[in-house]
DNA sequence: GTTCTAGAAC
DNA sequence: GTTCTAGAAC
């Protein structure tokens, strides 16, 4: 479960079964060469803890005497059974010995953390050599050889070992740091996952060495490193300065080693890390969810190469995690290409030290940002670059569908985790309280969940396979790195949307269009925008006097009263008031005598969709300002009825969708979730931006009322009155809109009722008809009239 | 959101 | 031939 903590800390561990007053035990694994001090480390915590611990020494297990590993690990894991947490204080400098210590962990009932005493060489070495010589079994030549050697071996310890948390020590304050870290730690406590104190280059041991032994010269390439890898232990020796005595043979075989370590990397692994799709907020059945999770992963991490999954929650007693560790160790899933994180997915690499190019997101259908948990959090991290990269690729999801988005450079989630893609995902919702939910209708839920997940990972293989080259994944290098990216990312945009959204070839190629125009002339764009005070047809008419980053073509209105609300300063010219909550203008394209729009000024709210009920004062207030503007021209014109309303969500449909197919539903939540069912349904976006009530007159004596869809969005169901939507928000916190089918239906007169064949045939009749305005409308108070005394006077 | 226009409807 | 609509284009 997702619990609302943004934030790595220290977590309450969950208690299990039979454990109600013990915490996770620890099993910390030291790593380090002799000398390093893993012993006095383990010596330095057990000495002021309160939490149980036992230091397993293979130098000391055999009645003080050195031991065997299968010794250790007996030993270990029995003090684990009685819940105490255990150091392996032995080297462990090579991953293969560390992993059977690593296996003690078991699915999640133990933490599995190392200490990496990744001190000089030459430290390690000089303390050897005066513990040898003390013990008299070594010169202290042969000493410094024995460091030397292991330390060509040394695989630094990598999360996916296993590790839930690895902290590397640098020097001896990163040590008294590490050791202070888990000596305050109780019985109960956690500490959060990651790595800590990872250095970028690794060059320092070997020129240490080479210090130590030989006295050689540092040769310069050497000092400033090459590779900016986490484990780019490769020294440039220039063959002048190659030691060539025997103790130095061992510098150059690190040296050579080189170019295979590098390749190995794990910072040339692309790795994807995904929430749990649908368990929280749209509570799916976690049980259900985490085999659906295996299964998928079982399936596609056999197809990756050099690529990753990695599942992430926040918490620690994340229960998801622990059913897909367990299942995902029962199915000998390799540890190596999937395994489990706890941590921010937005902090993956600045808090947990966990290099991520793609995160998932747990979106909802709009692809917007709120509503809370990994949505919230993933487009407030990336910033709004996010929100604008994703309208360009969607305008809205399906449920089982997923789009990939690439990242602008400009996003914090780019620059500061190194991120380069973000795929969106929407699961089924099992939650009555949120939209389209299945009413635990479990066959379908998990069919879509599964589907989700494949379209998830359809969607990050293909980013493996599109990508020519590897981004530089060192946040601090990105920008400079990021143009091979970009161009890679348009090339291989249908291949992404073809995992779940399908634009057509005209949006595509808008969309192209647009952003090309806008790269060059972003700054004209705006002061043309600005500086064209009142002349909002103008800039209304031509796109690119908008946003153009923001906004493709034909949401270029949109986007332009979402201008108007958020600074309406600029606009003065064109709005008839301004306050705090709202503006008002007169529609430009007005479809009768007495148009106008009262505009919400709230960011995010883009639509009747998006109203909730912490928005009835608002949509009150917005009543009163339109209401008052309607009585404001009724002394001038008594014949005039004003009807106050929003239109439902139009949605631009943008793929083979048939309509005759799509049963005609009331309520956007059915169309979405019935249209899982329709794999034929193409993308559907909503075309408009900012909540905005009309305020309009009845006459529809208008040149701009042109066609069906003008006259039926405000004639037919799909306008909600504003009296209407207030009163459901207020009963059940929420709006329902309408199916976009009511804009084609047949033309009706709105006073009689009668039918007409035309546009003109119909203008011409309601410039007539004087019959009464049907009932319920005057009931509910849906008109906004002339006091009886007045109606009729000019 | 509007404009443009091919082709259906009359 | 003219009117009107629907859908592409913007």
């Amino acid at each position: 479960m997702m619990d609302s903590k943004m934030d790595m800390e220290i977590d309450d561990a969950p208690k299990p079964e039979g454990e109600q007053d013990m915490g996770k035990p620890i099993v910390l694994i030291l790593v380090g060469a002799p000398g390093s001090g893993k012993s006095t480390f383990c010596d330095n915590v057990m000495r002021s803890s309160s939490r149980p611990w036992v230091r397993i020494c293979q130098d000391t297990i055999n009645n003080g005497k050195a031991g065997t590993k299968p010794q250790c690990l007996k030993s270990a894991a029995s003090a684990l059974k009685e819940g105490k947490s255990v150091f392996i204080d032995r080297c462990n400098l090579e991953r293969e010995q560390r992993a059977e210590f690593v296996k003690l962990g078991g699915p999640a009932q133990v933490d599995v953390h190392s200490v990496v005493l990744d001190l000089p060489a030459q430290l390690c070495i000089s303390r050897s050599v005066k513990r040898t010589r003390h013990e008299g079994n070594l010169q202290g030549g042969r000493a410094a050889a024995v460091v030397n050697k292991m330390l060509q071996k040394k695989e630094l310890p990598k999360l996916n070992e296993g590790f839930s948390r690895i902290v590397f020590c640098q020097n001896e304050s990163d040590v008294q740091a590490a050791v202070a870290t888990y000596a305050a730690l109780g019985p109960l406590d956690t500490l959060p996952s990651g790595c800590f104190g990872e250095k970028k280059q690794d060059t320092k041991v070997q020129l240490g060495i080479m210090k130590f032994l030989k006295k050689t010269e540092v040769p310069k390439d050497a000092a400033s490193g090459v590779n900016g890898g986490q484990e780019s232990v490769c020294p440039q020796i220039s063959k002048e300065n190659r030691p060539c005595s025997k103790e130095a043979e061992d510098v150059s075989v690190v040296s050579a080693s080189c170019g295979k370590e590098v390749k190995e990397s794990e910072d040339n692994i692309l790795t994807l890390a995904f929430p749990s799709i649908s368990t929280a907020d749209f509570q799916f059945n976690n049980e259900k969810a985490s085999d659906i999770i295996v299964e998928k992963v079982d399936e596609f991490v056999g197809k990756l190469e050099n690529a990753r999954l990695v599942l992430v929650d926040l918490s620690n007693g994340s229960k998801i995690l622990s059913l897909v560790k367990a299942k995902a160790a029962q199915k000998n899933i390799d540890p190596k290409k999937f395994f489990t994180f706890v941590g921010d997915i937005t902090r993956l690499y600045s808090r947990g030290g966990l290099r991520c190019n793609v995160i998932a997101n747990a979106a909802n259908w709009r692809l917007k940002p709120g509503g809370g948990g990994v949505n919230a959090s993933i487009f407030s991290a990336a910033g709004p670059a996010l929100e604008v990269a994703t309208k360009e690729r969607a305008k809205s999801l399906l449920p089982g569908r997923a789009v990939v988005v690439p990242l602008p450079m400009d996003s914090p989630l780019y620059s500061r985790e190194g991120v380069s893609h973000v795929i969106h995902v929407l699961g089924p919702n099992m939650n009555p309280q949120r939209p389209n939910c299945l009413n635990n209708d479990y066959s379908k839920g998990s069919e879509i969940l599964q589907q989700a997940y494949t379209s998830l990972f359809d969607g990050f293989a293909s980013i493996v396979r599109d990508q020519p080259k590897l981004p530089d994944k060192n946040p601090e290098k990105l920008k400079s790195g990021r143009s091979d990216l970009r161009d890679w990312s348009h090339t291989s945009l249908s291949n992404h949307l073809q995992n779940g959204e399908r634009k057509d070839k005209r949006d595509d190629d808008s969309v192209t269009e647009r952003s090309k125009k806008c790269k060059g002339s972003q700054g004209e764009i705006d002061a043309d925008f600005n500086g064209s005070s009142s002349k909002r047809g103008k800039v209304s008419r031509d796109p690119n006097n908008i946003d153009g980053s923001t906004s493709n073509s034909w949401g270029s209105w949109a986007q332009a009263l979402y201008k108007m609300a958020m600074h309406p300063e600029r606009h003065k010219d064109e709005l008839l008031e301004i306050s705090d909550d709202v503006v008002v203008l007169n529609d430009l394209y007005a479809k009768a005598q007495k148009h106008l729009l009262v505009l919400a000024r709230h960011e995010g709210l883009d639509s009747l969709a998006d109203v909730h009920e912490e928005h009835l004062e608002l949509l009150m207030t917005m009543h009163t300002v339109g209401k008052k503007w309607a009585e404001k021209f009724l002394p001038e014109d008594s014949s005039l009825v004003f009807r106050l309303g929003y239109h439902s969500v139009i949605i631009k449909e943008l793929g083979n969708f048939n309509k005759s197919q799509m049963p005609n539903l009331d309520g956007l939540g059915q169309i979405a979730g019935s249209s899982c069912g329709y794999g034929h349904i193409g993308n559907r976006v909503p075309s408009m931006r900012q909540l905005h009530l009309h305020v309009i007159s009845q006459d529809f004596n208008s040149s701009h009322l042109k066609n069906k869809k003008h006259w039926n969005s405000f004639n037919t169901a799909f306008f909600r009155d504003s009296v209407e939507v207030i009163e459901e928000l207020r009963n059940h916190g929420k709006v329902t809109v309408k199916e976009e089918s009511y804009l084609s239906t047949e033309l009706r007169c709105h006073r009689c009722k009668s039918a007409h064949p035309n546009i003109p045939r119909l203008k011409s009749h309601i410039s007539k008809c004087r019959a009464p305005f049907p009932p319920t409308l005057l009931e509910k108070g849906c008109l906004v009239i002339a006091p009886p005394d007045k109606q009729g006077d000019p």
